[in-house]
DNA sequence: TGTACATCAGTGAACGCGCGTTCACTGATGTAC
DNA sequence: TGTACATCAGTGAACGCGCGTTCACTGATGTAC
């Protein structure tokens, strides 16, 4: 194995590490060149260790990709957060939340993918979870506490936050979904289509 | 090649019927176990040929999933016409053929997938489509033949019905996708929900 | 009416590839005595 | 203070697998003479 090798071993005790650099070669990987592209002996090229090496920090590549899953929802979470810096007016922020939701599925189009792509459960079996617990569940409880605050000043004539802020997602959700995989459709301007989607949901006034 | 082996050989001239075989076997294996599970070689098994065969009618897996794509994009407009028979009201019709497109993808979610999954193209370079010409382009009129009946007897405000009947898209797209992307987590009830993105943003009165 | 032949609808063997996973191992380094 | 030893952080060879793709081929059948 010497394949540039800018790595060196890391010292005992800090094996932890390489989780992390196997972690950050997946994403890089699904950045760079979609999912398809993610295998362990691909990771761990890229990380510049063998592949049974990763077996010490993961059970299969599966795992890998539930934490690069973990990891994009956090990214995402401080995207949204960034994005409404500075917005102190409630209906303001809340159009800020949703444009910046909106610019990091366009600017991360493979990592935001992923995080929606996992194999389809065909039995459902898994109990309903809180909110709190969820992946995503961050990103989502930046978006309902916003629908809330608009409700709270009179700038939404919402009764059902958790159900508007719900809608929003999925309407945010479509959006990127649908422009990305069908870049060749007619797409009215962004900026007033998302504006429509987000006032109606939310029920701004 | 004895497996089972129902099948007799095409007679001369009839080769292009094998076309039609491979393309529903690529379909009822993405339906059974997802796209991951479709091969050359899975393919032909389950149709019960060698994988050679195929050539002479795709040159790859990729134009293989293109088929099933513009066949599942067909069937797909199938039910949107059933489900809207009969409704004569427009509103009614229009809500009709929303629970429609949401019951398919409930239905055939991995089919439903396989429409919006194709390898994101990183570079636009595609010039923008007439939206007859369009993958799903039929679906998408008769949505939005649907909004412009509304507006036309006055059951939606809708000035712009491009638009909305785009943003009604948008949002059911992203219900069936996170849906069954994270079936944990705790949704509203799903006809609720669905009204209100419908009669929201296709501003029904 | 009979037969040679071209064509059609595939077959079957073979290739090289990247993959997940196993296994025995290595060599540096901290620690107990 | 020196040294044997355990542990840690990986390596490297090997396996069997399914895959896409190529190639020469086969055998039934329609057609020209």
């Amino acid at each position: 194995m010497t394949l540039g090798d800018n790595r060196t071993r890391n010292p005992r005790g800090e094996g932890e590490r390489l989780r992390g650099e196997i972690v950050q070669a997946a994403a890089a990987l699904i950045a760079e060149k979609g999912q398809e592209a993610v295998s362990l002996r691909a990771i761990a090229r890229r990380v510049g260790i063998t592949a049974p090496a990763i077996y010490a920090h993961f059970a299969d590549l599966d795992q890998v990709l539930e934490a690069v899953v973990d990891s994009t929802y956090d990214d995402l979470a401080e995207y949204l957060r960034r994005g409404a810096r500075g917005r102190t007016e409630s209906a303001d922020r809340l159009r800020a939340l949703c444009r910046a939701y909106v610019a990091f599925g366009r600017e991360h189009p493979q990592e935001y993918a992923i995080l929606f792509s996992r194999p389809v459960r065909l039995e459902p079996a898994g109990a309903v979870k809180a909110i709190d617990n969820m992946q995503g569940g961050e990103a989502f409880s930046i978006l309902l506490d916003a629908v809330r605050d608009c409700t709270a000043v009179g700038a939404s004539r919402s009764t059902q936050p958790i159900e508007d802020a719900t809608a929003v997602w999925v309407a945010l959700h479509g959006f990127v979904g649908l422009r990305s995989a069908i870049p060749d459709f007619p797409w009215p301007p962004a900026d007033a289509l998302l504006d429509a989607l987000v006032d109606r949901l939310a029920l701004l006034t």
